[in-house]
DNA sequence: AGCACGCCGACT
DNA sequence: GTCGGCGTGCTC
């Protein structure tokens, strides 16, 4: 039994954000294990605060005479937060993480800064009296400028207080005397404003809820009713703990969403919804007030961190039954969860892109299990790893093949070699039929959208001499071609004007290459001089406003092209587009990821799904240099089974995932030595670890440095996935020996 | 975060 | 001397 425990303390700072060792009594030895909540005293005051139990040992790291002992394990804690801890721990064994940063992700309403943002000072009315009495007396600087400020701004921030400089000390008594007023912002049901704001869930007033959860919003079709029967089925027998819905684009998934969350209700559970951020829309979000009404809350990076902790804090308390939002919204603290629905479940913004990197569907997974929850996945392009899963029976699988929406009609797809055109002559950008089919679109004065998985103006600059690109001195990446005739590095930033001369070897023989939305947008203007076209992608808009802003104003119509990068082809219908060109297939089918046919398959139906929306029909012209290659041949018949049997067939035969397990293992460092010298150890520790792991490098990142980092990074591959956990947990322990001083260690499971 | 500690000017 | 305002630093 150990006789010491490590716990972290559940208060929301900076500074307390890691581990504190305390004795553990022998009336407790027997209940406290790694994760267990206690209650521990802390402070000169030793007041009582909640901790978690990180670690159990039995050596001291601390002064022994000065460890406190913990005081006791809580009855009857809130068991949604104890679950969500578990969970955190489930993340780090499997991620790769410390305890602290998957702690910090399950529960997300511990953010110092955020938090501060939030809260506001404003100035009670007895505020200028108190400024007066304040000036009077001469030891009362500090409250003289916080309160002279506070009547010159109207308010001020807690961040704008400590420029002034004040410190909270000054400002406590002020508050207690009532002089000053703090004011958080308080989140609320309405359609927050990004989403269009002000709008009233439809029935809140009314008092209508109880009608609405068995009323079904719309008439469910044949295929939509019996997936719901039987699902429903499944999940009051718990017959299986998940599902996979294969619905084509517009075949009417949400529909079904929306009666399995009723049914869940009604049978007093909660339901929590996953939607990839971009595709979270003003009329999604009032489809699900429609029938939900306040019951329902929306969470999304745009909250503030006061919404947001208002919108988890409502979950809690009971307020609410269905919480949407992007994956972040999977750590809802519900204690009475019964259904977790990922939508658009292929979508790689369900993949965490910092520690620990987990990826929201095996997660959902893992909280479903201990909650006793159903998940229901669903997609039009379903990921590798789920329809695997389905395939081998471990979700039930269901179909979705006819269009909901009256009368639409599966577009028509091409597919244009581009060598045939530059054979013929044709030197454009546009294939000839391409440049046809828009002359009629324009004609018919319908709506174009142009498909670019690209951005920056015309790629990068290399020389013609020597084939040398222009570099990054800080990131070892080439530099973008911007219009403004500056060359930048899309990782740090970092501009410098063009060059007359190659920097490597002198020579005047130097120019861009490749092809960007700038360059199709100028050719545009020459080809149809005078027709309105609308650019959308990283460089254009700065922030997701922006976004929204051209996305609107293609939808009212105010031009008839829009020209973008992938954010164009997500989420949005637009009924009057009858024409969609992939204006070049190959670039994301060759970016040296193992991930690519399939991204880029996901990508082109994706595309392709977006023309005809409206009862009009449409065109999707693909123009590619590899028309043969299965992703876009299975994309222009419509066709996953295929696409899905020849992409397994790959994975299989190289052991990729979903056919095995693969792991990241990347190592930075400001030294390259030592960023080198770990990667090393680590390598030779794998070969060492023998079993069925392979491994892949080591090598230098594909970026080999950002921002002066170093790095290293290899690959290991196995048959099962708990021989990888093995691996990574022997790296982190040699890590923590070693390196921990020079480099930064993170692992990628994908 | 929340609290004690210690420094400093002001006042009895 | 003592009191209150104010900044600093620590919490096993």
């Amino acid at each position: 039994m150990a006789r010491y425990a490590s716990v972290v303390v559940d208060i929301a700072h900076e500074q307390l954000d890691r581990s504190f060792q305390y004795r553990v009594p022998p009336s407790l030895q027997e209940k406290i294990r790694v994760g267990t909540p206690v209650i521990v005293p802390f402070g000169k005051s030793n007041r009582a605060i909640k901790a978690y139990v990180t670690a159990l040992g039995d050596v001291p790291e601390w002064d022994e005479g000065k460890l406190k002992e913990i005081e006791e394990v809580p009855r009857h804690l809130l068991q949604v937060e104890d679950q969500l801890v578990a969970l955190a721990f489930w993340m780090k064994e499997q991620y790769g993480a410390t305890l602290i940063q998957a702690l910090r992700t399950v529960m997300p309403v511990k953010e110092k800064v955020r938090l501060r943002e939030a809260r506001r000072y404003r100035p009670a009315p007895t505020a200028a009296a108190a400024l007066a009495e304040a000036k009077k007396r001469k030891n009362c600087a500090a409250r003289a400028r916080f309160l002279e400020a506070l009547l010159r701004e109207g308010s001020l921030t807690e961040e704008e207080a400590k420029k002034l400089p004040v410190t909270p000390s000054t400002i406590r008594p002020l508050l207690e005397q009532g002089v000053v007023t703090v004011e958080r912002k308080q989140g609320s049901w309405t359609v927050p404003e990004w989403m269009g704001g002000g709008a009233q869930p439809p029935d809140a007033a009314s008092g209508a809820l109880p009608d609405l959860l068995h009323r079904p919003a719309v008439t469910l079709n044949e295929q939509q009713k019996n997936i719901v029967d039987s699902l429903v089925e499944a999940m009051d027998h718990r017959e299986k703990k998940a599902a996979l819905i294969h619905g084509v684009t517009g075949s009417g998934k949400t529909e079904v969403y929306m009666e399995l969350i009723g049914h869940t209700i009604a049978q007093k559970k909660q339901a929590i919804v996953l939607i990839p951020e971009i595709a979270l829309t003003y009329q999604t979000a009032m489809r699900f007030f429609a029938r939900f009404g306040s019951r329902a809350a929306f969470v999304n990076s745009r909250l503030s961190a006061g919404e947001r902790y208002e919108q988890f804090l409502r979950a809690k308390n009971g307020e609410i039954d269905v919480m949407i939002g992007p994956r972040s919204a999977l750590f809802t603290p519900f204690s009475r969860l019964g259904l977790i629905v990922i939508d658009e479940e292929h979508e790689n913004a369900y993949k965490s892109e910092t520690a620990p990197r987990y990826h929201a569907r095996e997660t959902a997974m893992k909280r479903a299990e201990m909650a006793g929850a159903m998940v229901v996945l669903g997609s039009a392009t379903p990921s590798m790893e789920a329809y695997d899963r389905a395939c081998r029976g471990e979700y039930l699988l269901y179909r979705l093949t006819k269009r909901a929406v009256f009368q639409s009609h599966l577009p028509q797809i091409h597919v244009v070699d581009l060598r045939e055109e530059l054979a013929a002559g044709n030197k454009s950008i546009f294939s000839r039929m391409l440049q046809e089919k828009m002359r009629q679109c324009l004609q018919r004065k319908e709506q174009i959208m142009l498909f670019l998985n690209r951005r920056g103006y015309a790629g990068f600059v290399s020389c013609r001499q020597c084939g040398q690109p222009v570099c990054c001195p800080h990131c070892d990446v080439s530099l973008t071609m911007h219009s403004d005739g500056m060359l930048r590095c899309h990782y740090c930033g970092y501009a410098v004007p063009t060059p007359g001369r190659c920097p490597a070897c002198g020579s005047p023989y130097i120019a861009g290459f490749g092809l960007g939305t700038q360059k199709v947008q100028e050719m545009i203007g020459r080809l149809f001089p005078g027709v309105p076209a609308l650019r959308m992608d990283m460089d254009t808009t700065s922030g997701k406003e922006g976004h929204q802003k051209i996305l609107s104003a293609f939808a009212a119509g105010k031009a008839q092209i829009l020209i973008g990068t992938q954010m164009i082809v997500k989420g949005h219908d637009f009924p009057n587009v009858t024409l969609v060109g992939i204006v070049a297939a190959d670039l994301s089918l060759y970016t040296g990821n193992y991930r690519a046919s399939e991204q880029t398959f996901q990508l082109l139906t994706q595309a392709a799904g977006r023309a005809g929306r409206g009862e009009k029909g449409g065109d999707v012209v693909i123009q590619t240099y590899t028309p043969d290659h299965y992703s876009i041949q299975c994309c222009a018949r419509q066709d996953y089974e295929t696409f899905y049997r020849r992409e397994m067939a790959f994975r299989r035969m190289l052991c990729y995932p979903p056919a095995g397990y693969l792991m990241e293992v990347l190592v930075t460092s400001f030294q390259e030595e030592a960023a080198q010298k770990a990667i090393e150890q680590y390598a030779a520790m794998v070969l060492h670890a023998g079993d069925d792991a392979e491994r892949i490098g080591p090598t230098d990142a594909s970026v080999s440095r950002i921002k002066d980092q170093y790095r290293k990074l290899m690959y290991v591959k196995a048959q099962n996935r708990q021989t990888l956990i093995e691996i990574k947990d022997k790296i982190e322990l040699l890590y923590d020996e070693l390196h921990r001083e020079t480099c930064c260690l993170q692992f990628d499971f994908s």
